[in-house]
DNA sequence: GGGATTTTACCCCATTCGGGGGATTTATTT
DNA sequence: AAATAAATCCCCCGAATGGGGTAAAATCCC
């Protein structure tokens, strides 16, 4: 019956790790309830193989390792999540500090498992999460409990950026007045500056930024509390 | 040998559904791992039993029914914790309400499960809780994930409006295609329309939200989550 | 003191945007 | 069936935007 085919969870590692995505890739397949549909070794293969991808194959779960080369397993859920897909990602790490934790949380994953999780509880977890829940490993969700518990965010000590991207005090203030929604010449007459180094500003802005229109910025801006 | 015994974690029991607590019971003295030393049917008779108790015998996990005639199960972790007592509990209920999710985090519960938790992760849930890790079903994750996220309390059923403008389906589309920071041409191909129609459609948006430009309108679907 | 960065200012040019119209077709509601 | 609202498509036009330059102060850093 093809019908098994249709129910089974397309399911996606990013590891970069060869030998434990190559052993959890072949533990993963003894499962029939789940479909191996996308493996790679890192945000970038995974970006360019899922293009190649129809909307009916898209991944539904994706494991993702963190410490990955290039773009972090975060940046790329965030990028993920960005998008429309519909797409329930669980973070699959060694890392337990609040940092990441936060972060991932942050960028829309919705599982945190930790690497030594046995490999049933995984399954279920890919199964859980479809169903609209938060697998988390216990220790995990310990830290979580404290942070809701005080209402704190770890920015604390260790936040090595705040500001993704290093904008300058100037062109900081001018990206509040362009999240404002204003127009050049409003900013010009704001911060009594000519309108021409509001622009040359705001171009080094998004170059920075790597965006290229004004709601884009303000879209970055906002999600990534610079303003 | 007797020094299974001192390895073995007394676990507690505190439900006042007769046949589910006696049921729960039985099941959990198939692991040797555990030791049930102390079953109550309410908090009062809780606290009773457990003055009988002393020091090296008293239960290191409870497992808390939250509705409990008289004093409620979040009242008593509230009491348990006050107390010096080194003991986790794990609150077990059918109610998945935030309320009683972050008021249980509060007092200090360490784990949330729910009853329909299969027997073996409660086991499982109960030795981690002791490694200091906190148990908590998907279901339960998923609103504390969205807590943390937020930063906010359940303190009330609050949002009373969610989306302030009444847009239509067809213009909340055109929107979140605004907020990705495409421009007319993009979205009127990605959605295989007109650029005409796109640009209609965003006037009688920008009408309805009361703004006159991309950034503005892109701040304001974000402030108020429209998309 | 000297190089690097930041801040300021300007030019040109093609594209996009925003605001003002109008019009037709398809639900939806009444 | 009539009225209303939603969704689609089109035109004109001036203003704003984005991208490519250049360049001179001011400031910061070593």
């Amino acid at each position: 019956m093809e019908q098994n085919t249709e129910e089974r969870l397309r399911v996606s590692i990013v590891e970069d790790h060869d030998i434990f995505r190559k052993r959890l890739s072949e533990l993963l397949n003894f499962y029939n309830e789940l479909d191996l549909v996308l493996v790679a070794s890192s945000a970038e293969d995974f970006f360019e193989k899922l293009e190649r991808y129809k909307e009916e194959e898209l991944p539904q779960v994706i494991l993702m390792d963190i410490e990955l080369p290039g773009i972090s397993g975060i940046e790329a859920t965030f990028r993920l999540k960005e998008d429309k897909h519909d797409v329930d990602i669980i973070m699959f790490t060694v890392f337990e500090d609040d940092e990441r934790i936060f972060e991932s949380i942050q960028v829309g994953a919705a599982g945190y498992l930790l690497k030594d999780t046995p490999i049933d509880d995984v399954v279920n977890s890919i199964k859980e999460i479809r169903q609209g829940g938060s697998p988390i490993s216990p220790s995990i969700a310990r830290k979580l409990l404290t942070m809701v518990k005080t209402g704190e965010k770890p920015n604390s000590k260790s936040n090595p950026e705040e500001v993704p991207f290093d904008l300058s005090p100037a062109e900081i203030k001018i990206l509040e007045h362009v999240v404002q929604g204003k127009t050049n010449k409003e900013i010009a007459e704001d911060v009594f500056l000519s309108p021409w180094t509001i622009k040359t500003h705001i171009k080094n802005i998004y170059k920075k930024m790597q965006v290229n229109s004004r709601a884009a910025a303000v879209r970055l801006a906002l999600k990534r509390k610079i303003v």
